[in-house]
RNA sequence: GCGGCUAUAGUUCAGCGGCAGAACGCCUGACUGUGGCUCAGGAUGUCGUGGGUUCGAUCCCCACUAGCCGCCCCA
């Protein structure tokens, strides 16, 4: 019988890796957390339905990268429900919004999740099919100020600072506005019908996505393509005066703020709820997966999903992709370092064992991070052993047990003392505090 | 869903139609209570899975599976 593996496009995370993830997620919490965020934590499976209608029945993700079942019926009277494993959070965000009455609160909401998403797609490097997102949303009624430019230009700017509290060198902020609702249809329209002279000389890909969807077209990376592309209507011209003051308005925040950005007129996002701003932050190094994250304004999400009228904005960010830049920047190495426990404790002889393990308990209590080795080890194994694992060796053996005074080494100096067991907790924390 | 490349030790990889290799790591000893450096020895493995060609296949052929890269799409 063949060894179960994981399945396909998933995958398992583990020391040392982890301890760069926690990382990541321990300086976003910080970073949302002084922007006054509160954390989300929505099921891992919906309704299809929600998805359906949020996302769009005409987007890829929903019709044909979904992992959809039928839950079935535990009794006659039940009916079976379709259910889905959640390709994106904000959905399911928007949903607690409204099951929750969150709007009924007056309160602008300001929420973040941490948490794996799934996608049925073809596995590549910083794609998997379980991968896990890192995203906020702001979201309320309009009167509490949830339409507001100044929303926008605020995550942007907390994206900046994330981005940068994270260390990740080098990132661009891609910025557009796709109008309202109202706008999208008047632009489709210009679209399509100036494109119908000249697609006939594009690619095939374009051929087929002015049939499919037609704004997909202004993404198209063909050389040959970029001068027709060039010459087709912006959305940018299209907007009404409102979306055209409101873009205005989140630039000149940013401005202000001194955050840098390079407005794309064709950053058009893939997910059908987008509406006015959208944005991109990307990174090079990632092959064709340059995106960190992506985001936007959606004002008919909640409407969409059979909810009150709640504009807001919000972001996910790949957090396998931020694994990935982070990782080429040497942090990992760092991380591993932090694994290092502080000491090894080293019976010397078997009937020093359960001595040991209650020196163990003492200093873990005390705070410190331990390793405990094994007195059926030879001395010179414990020391291979505690090199590997630890900065400094506790050597308990008969000769400490009867003085009480316990041997100690320090890897980084090779210095070695006798320490009284009274005092060995402390003296321990001090040399930590020293190398760290 | 489509195309290209790849799959050999714990890891990174070499290799050849006829006994399975290196480096690092691991184990043992030099050193009976002292790591890192050195030296001497040792163990690794259904050569991804299944079929075919052949006297003989890890090697050649086919299929499958998985990974990587790209396309589609997207974070």
């Amino acid at each position: 019988m063949n060894p179960l593996k994981a399945v396909r496009g998933t995958r398992d995370l583990m020391p040392p890796e982890t301890a760069l993830w926690n990382r990541i997620e321990a300086v976003a919490r910080s970073v949302f957390g002084r922007y006054n965020f509160g954390e989300i934590r929505t099921p891992i499976f919906e309704d299809t339905a929600l998805f359906a209608r949020g996302v769009g029945e005409e987007t890829d993700i929903v019709s044909k990268e979904m992992y959809t079942w039928e839950d079935r019926a535990r009794a006659q009277s039940e009916k079976t429900q379709s259910l889905t494993l959640r390709p994106e959070n904000t959905a399911g965000v928007v949903r607690a919004y409204i099951e929750h009455k969150l709007g009924e609160t007056g309160q602008l909401q300001k929420l973040f999740y941490i948490g794996p998403q799934f996608r049925r797609e073809r596995p590549q490097k910083g794609r998997y099919r379980q991968f896990s997102q890192i995203g906020a949303e702001v979201i309320g009624p309009a009167h509490a100020g949830a339409e507001s430019a100044l929303r926008d230009a605020e995550v942007l700017e907390m994206l900046a600072t994330l981005l940068d509290e994270l260390g990740i060198e080098g990132w661009t902020l891609k910025l557009n506005s796709v109008g309202s609702a109202a706008d999208r249809p008047v632009y489709l329209a210009k679209l399509k019908a100036a494109l119908g002279p000249v697609v006939g000389g594009m690619c095939a890909d374009c051929q087929r996505r002015a049939e499919t969807n037609p704004l997909r077209v202004l993404d198209c990376k063909v050389p040959e393509d970029q001068p027709i592309i060039d010459g087709l209507p912006r959305i940018g011209d299209s907007l009404d005066a409102a979306s055209r003051e409101h873009f205005a308005a989140v630039r000149a925040a940013l401005d202000a703020a001194g955050v840098g950005y390079t407005l794309d007129h064709r950053l058009v996002r893939g997910l059908d709820y987008y509406t006015r701003t959208t944005f991109e932050f990307t990174h090079g190094g990632l092959g064709a997966q340059n995106a960190l994250l992506g985001g936007g304004r959606y004002d008919g999400l909640s409407e969409a999903i059979g909810g009150p009228k709640a504009p807001g904005i919000g972001f996910a960010m790949g957090e396998d992709r931020l694994v990935l830049t982070l990782a080429a920047q040497l942090e990992a190495q760092q991380a591993a370092r932090a694994e290092l426990a502080d000491v090894y404790v080293a019976p010397v002889g078997e009937r020093q064992n359960a001595a040991a393990l209650a020196l163990a308990r003492e200093l873990r209590r005390a705070g410190l991070r331990v390793e405990l080795g094994d007195g059926a080890f030879r001395v010179k194994k414990s020391f291979e052993a505690a090199d590997k694992a630890a900065r400094a060796i506790v050597l308990l053996g008969e000769d400490e047990a009867a003085s009480g005074m316990l041997t100690v080494k320090d890897f980084a100096t090779a210095v070695q003392t006798k320490v009284p067991r009274a005092e060995l907790a402390n003296s321990l924390l001090a040399a930590r505090a020293e190398t760290k």
